[in-house]
RNA sequence: GUGGGUGUCGCCUAGCGGCAAGGCGCCAGGUUGUGGCCCUGGAGACCGGGGGUUCGAAUCCCCUCACCCACCCCA
C-alpha cells in the first residue's frame, strides 16, 4: 500500500474512467448547446459569504459540509460546494443583467463537500449544470427540465423518473412554514431530535427526515400544494402543463422541498426507477431570490445540476458505457534507421489526423507486434533498416483478416483512411 | 457524527499457528524481421501499522489506521 494516498473521499479518475467521464460532458455539452447554453467557467474557490448568504445557514451543505479556510492575505475563502451561487456572482459582476435576458449558461468541473464518503458520494465531485437566469416563466422551468430529459435521454438513461413540487414563493412558504409548525406541535415530543432542531431552524425540512418518514405526523402533515398563492399556482399549473405538452413524464411530490433555501417554486428532482440509496442523479429548482441575497437586484432564475459520477455509475450499470475509439497505428521500429523513420512517418501521420504510437525502439519483432497487439490498434506500421532505405514500410493490418503489404510512406495514410470506411 | 464489513505483489484471490502460493497484468525468451492461442523463465509482497501470546504469527488477542457499505444528507 502506498504511504501518500488521495485524500479521503477523493479519486484519481484513470484512463479507463476518463472516456467515460468525457463522454457524459461531451454529450450533456452538446445537448446543452443545442438550447443556446454558453459554458461559464468560474472558480473552484470563492468567498466563502457567496455560499453562506445563499445556500442557508440550516442547509447541511453549510452546516456542516463546506470546505472554509483562510489564505495568506486573510480572506475567507471556500472550495464551491455546488455551482448555482457561483454562476449567479458571476452574472451579477460582469453584469450580465444587460445583456438579452435571460441568460442561459451550462458549466461543468468538480465540488467538494466535506462528507462521509460512500458509494455514489464524494468529497470531490463533478457535476453538470446549466442556469437560466432573468425569466420568471413557467416555460424557463420546463425548457431546463426539457435539456435535462434530453441529455439523460442522449446518453440512453430513459428509465429515469422525474419528480417534480413547488415550494411556492417566500411569502407562501412562510405561510405552510406556519401551517407546518401547528401541525407539528402536538407531535414534537415523538418527532427525532434531528426534526425538533429543525421545527426551530427550518420546519420545512422536517419533511425531507428518512428518519421519521414513517412517523404519522409526516404522512398527515399538509401539503405545500394546498397553500400556495393564486400567483405560485398559476406558475404551477403552467409548469404541469407545459410539461404535458412536451410530453415530458412526471410525478407530483409534495415531500421534496430541496436542501438550500434559494429555491422558489418550481423544485425538481431525476432518479432512476429502481431507487437505491444514494441515487439522485440531478437535481433542479427555481432560485428567485439568490441574487438579491448576493447583493443584486431581484433577479429570476432556474437551473440544475447532474452528478457526473452518478450518472457514470448508472451507465455502467445499463451497459451504455462507451468503448474508447481504437489506435489507428503502432509502428514497429526495428534497427536504427528504422527507428529514425518510424518517428517520422508516426508525426507525419498525425498530422494527417490519425491516432498513432510509436513503438519502442530496441525490442525483438516478436515483442514489438505483442505490444501492438495489445495496443488495440488497427494496423502496425513496421519499419526495419531495409524500409527505412527504401522509403518504404510494412503496413500490417491487425484486426480482421488482411495480408502485410509493403508500399510507399506517402500512401499510408490513403489506405489508413480507406480501411476506416 | 452513528453503526456494520474488509485489509495478503499493480489487480483478483488461496493460505487461517510451521519455508507466503496461484490467476490476470508487466518484462524477456520459444534460432533469420512477424501479433493473438500455447509453452518457458523473470521481476514484483517488511501479509495496512504498532504491541502482545508462542519455540514459532499473514494466521490467535489488544490497540490503531485506512478503505468500503449503510444511516444522516445529498449530486
Amino acid at each position: 500500500m502506498a504511504e501518500l494516498r488521495a485524500p479521503r473521499g477523493m479519486h484519481d479518475l484513470l484512463p479507463d474512467d476518463e472516456t467515460l467521464f468525457e463522454h457524459v460532458v461531451s454529450t450533456a455539452t452538446r445537448v446543452a448547446r443545442s438550447f443556446d447554453y454558453h459554458l461559464v467557467r468560474t472558480p473552484i474557490v470563492e468567498d466563502a459569504r457567496v455560499f453562506l448568504r445563499t445556500a442557508g445557514d440550516d442547509s447541511d451543505i453549510v452546516s456542516k459540509e463546506m470546505y472554509v479556510f483562510e489564505d495568506r492575505g486573510g480572506d475567507r475563502l471556500a472550495l464551491r460546494p455546488e455551482g448555482t451561487a457561483g454562476v449567479a456572482r458571476a452574472y451579477l459582476e460582469h453584469g450580465m443583467a444587460s445583456r438579452p435576458q435571460p441568460v442561459r449558461l451550462f458549466y461543468w468541473g468538480p465540488f467538494f463537500r466535506y462528507d462521509r464518503p460512500q458509494a455514489g458520494r464524494y468529497r470531490q465531485l463533478h457535476q453538470f449544470g446549466v442556469e437560466c437566469i432573468g425569466d420568471p416563466s413557467p416555460e424557463a422551468d420546463v425548457e431546463v427540465i426539457e435539456l435535462q430529459r434530453e441529455i439523460y435521454r442522449a446518453l440512453g438513461l430513459t428509465d429515469l423518473v422525474l419528480r417534480v413540487n413547488s415550494i411556492g414563493t417566500p411569502a407562501t412558504r412562510r405561510a405552510y412554514e406556519e401551517a407546518l409548525r401547528e401541525h407539528f406541535r402536538p407531535h414534537l415530543a415523538t418527532l427525532s431530535a434531528d426534526s425538533r432542531r429543525r421545527f426551530e431552524t427550518n420546519v420545512l425540512r422536517i419533511l425531507d427526515s428518512k428518519e421519521d418518514a414513517a412517523h404519522e405526523a409526516l404522512r398527515t402533515a399538509p401539503s405545500i400544494l394546498e397553500h400556495l398563492s393564486v400567483e405560485d399556482m398559476a406558475h404551477w399549473d403552467r409548469v404541469c402543463a407545459l410539461l404535458d405538452e412536451l410530453d415530458i413524464a412526471y410525478e407530483v411530490d409534495a415531500r421534496i422541498v430541496r436542501g438550500l433555501d434559494y429555491y422558489t417554486h418550481t423544485v425538481w428532482e431525476f432518479e432512476p426507477r429502481a431507487a437505491g440509496g444514494q441515487s439522485t442523479v440531478g437535481a433542479g429548482g427555481r432560485y428567485d431570490g439568490l441574487i438579491e441575497a448576493i447583493g443584486g437586484p431581484p433577479t429570476p432564475g432556474v437551473g440544475w445540476a447532474t452528478g457526473i459520477e452518478r450518472l457514470m455509475l448508472n451507465l455502467t450499470a445499463a451497459e451504455l458505457a462507451p468503448v474508447a475509439p481504437p489506435l489507428d497505428a503502432v509502428t514497429v521500429p526495428l534497427g536504427a534507421d528504422g527507428a529514425a523513420a518510424c518517428a517520422r512517418v508516426a508525426a507525419s501521420l498525425r498530422a494527417a489526423g490519425f491516432a498513432v504510437r510509436n513503438g519502442t525502439p530496441g525490442r525483438s519483432m516478436r515483442a514489438a507486434l505483442r505490444a501492438a497487439d495489445a495496443s488495440g490498434a488497427r494496423f502496425a506500421v513496421i519499419i526495419g533498416d531495409r524500409e527505412a532505405a527504401a522509403g518504404t514500410v510494412q503496413l500490417k493490418p491487425l484486426v480482421g483478416g488482411g495480408e502485410q503489404v509493403e508500399m510507399p510512406v506517402l500512401e499510408v495514410p490513403t489506405r489508413l483512411r480507406d480501411a476506416q470506411a
